[in-house]
DNA sequence: ATGAAAGCGCTAACAT
DNA sequence: ATGTTAGCGCTTTCAT
């Protein structure tokens, strides 16, 4: 017993043409305050609300913007989601969401972000990241990766500072003393796990110091267990670790500290990527590489929103991400960045 | 660009009448092998696909689900929306995302529902489950409310059994020889917090024990933390307590063990509700009801299409949670639900 | 400022 | 099996 009211039936109620009524339920058109009048009273009576699919089929805009996100678990995602709505909705805008299934189906998610006409997509940290966004692009839907980029191209993409944020925990840890420094990366095949490691071998080096060893996690908790197992069940073990993000931090902590029997930070120090609301409760308390998730994610909709709407050039943009000092790691007496 | 193509090109160019096209792509309709191969070539040469909007008009369905989450920071939010998600996918639905703030304005999130023109909503735990779900009720839109209920009232909802669950957590921290038992209830607004809290006691009851304490946690970590403290901080603690749900848990156990300096099982026994990832990692390696988060979507997305599709009637339904024993309770010896 | 009329891209009778 | 013809509910010229 619903929505079947139309603008018709307002129009009716009103005493006015229908055009009156989409008038008065338009933004920036003109009536005058004594049709605005009839017909509000006469909507609020009936109980009519502008349907929004119509609008968009005439005016070509949904106002739906295509999320694509990917693996849950990792409370960095759902923090984004989160963020990402609320700035969207600010603007008007709403999300449609798409879960990146591992095993992928890039084509499927493709066909359907196009069919549902989202005015633009924003792709989350996702694996396919690049595959997914470069045929959108191609189709000519707005598309910016969040926290995701690649080495080349012209596609937007916004990503803190992953070299630097690298770079930066090899300071801190090389400062602390630190001398057998092993890296549990990101996934390789992204970029962001790529420059992180990179700038911290890159930062390393500045102190004359060499990992002693990197394994690709792929930003699983599974694998950096393992490897942690791996790294840290011999007498050689590293006294500190930098682990490509929190969720597989947590892991290996997890795995030195209940497994292993290891201390962190006074056996191995512990150092993380992202800050997520986890990483500072006190049974962690890491030492990590802030993302600067909510200026992150203004920019992804700033530059998004620009593309939509005036058309706007693609932007790369990075965010620096300051290092955010707790317990998991030794300090260095007098650290700076 | 992009997406101007329409069925009319793709007729003209496969030489065929443009319903001819729309019947190709329609999944119960007829089209003979050669017209369909026809149509399917010059779709693809086009880079066609139908406008999903424009076929929601006329057949008065979106295939849109409306999905309200709130504070995706409690990993049961997102664990529900991933499986939502995948249990839509495999149906043909999709979800559009609508978070609610906790200053919730629910007239503004029930105005967007409707005009988006959704088939369905599905309320995730929200504080103001009840009242989006009655205004959408009332006009007509199907709605199932999970993992929250109301005492009464004939709106679908699917939650776990949680008076039950609140009956087998007393039971086991009874039979574990505790006798001092307080509880962190989730909030007392909603229907969860209040029947894991009723079952509860009313299953110490049965052992001829009083809890010593009840507080309304409000669903809050801070709220929880605070509770810990005040209770534990005395030498006349508890030794049990029954925290409303997992998220809260890791605050009262991080504030026992890290602020309080409290052993967890030793000198407080710990039991949460729910089940998240996060209570198998072994820093917490909670001991908790499960909540069949797979299970209770599955049942919402049956409940929400039966009511979309063959006009059935609302369910209420409850799933029976069992307990997960893992250690952060004392063990009773040779305990059985 | 307002009404009439023409569609947006598609599905669903209705014919053939 | 296929084409023709109405619309779905709305926005947007175009007159007035």
């Amino acid at each position: 017993m619903a929505d079947k009211v139309t603008s018709f039936d307002v129009a009716r109620l009103a005493g006015v043409s229908q055009s009156a009524v989409s008038r008065v339920f338009t933004p920036g058109a003109s009536a005058s305050a004594a049709t605005r009048d009839k017909v509000t009273k006469a909507a609020e009576e009936l109980g009519y609300r502008p349907n929004t699919l119509a609008r968009a089929m005439i005016t070509g805009k949904s106002r739906v913007i295509g999320v694509v996100v990917a693996y849950l678990e990792n409370q960095f995602y759902p923090m984004a989601l989160e963020y990402l709505d609320r700035a969207l909705k600010e603007r008007g805008y709403h999300i449609l969401l798409f879960m990146a299934q591992n095993d992928g189906n890039v084509g499927q998610i493709v066909e359907e972000l196009m069919s549902y006409q989202v005015d633009g997509i924003i792709t989350a940290s996702v694996d396919m990241s690049n595959d997914i966004a470069k045929r959108c692009d191609d189709a000519g839907i707005p598309v910016v990766m969040f926290n995701r980029g690649q080495e080349t191209g012209t596609l937007a993409q916004v990503t803190s500072n992953n070299i630097e944020g690298g770079r930066t925990v090899a300071h801190f840890l090389a400062s602390g003393g630190h001398r057998k420094i092993a890296h549990v990366s990101g996934w390789q095949g992204s970029s962001t796990g790529l420059d992180r490691m990179r700038g911290f071998v890159d930062g390393l080096k500045d102190h004359g110091v060499e990992p002693v060893a990197i394994e690709d996690g792929r930003y699983s908790q599974d694998d950096a267990a393992i490897i942690a197992r791996k790294l840290c069940g011999t007498s050689d073990r590293p006294d500190a670790i930098f682990v490509g993000n929190d969720h597989m931090a947590f892991a290996v902590m997890d795995c030195l500290r209940f497994e292993l029997g290891l201390s962190v930070p006074e056996d191995v120090s512990i150092v993380g990527y992202d800050d997520v609301p986890i990483a500072a409760w006190p049974a962690y308390d890491l030492t990590t590489i802030r993302q600067p998730i909510n200026k992150m994610v203004t920019a992804t909709v700033e530059i998004l929103l620009a593309r939509i709407e005036q058309g706007a050039a693609s932007e790369r943009i990075q965010i620096p991400g300051p290092l955010k000092i707790r317990g998991s790691a030794r300090k260095p007496k007098g650290f700076s960045t």
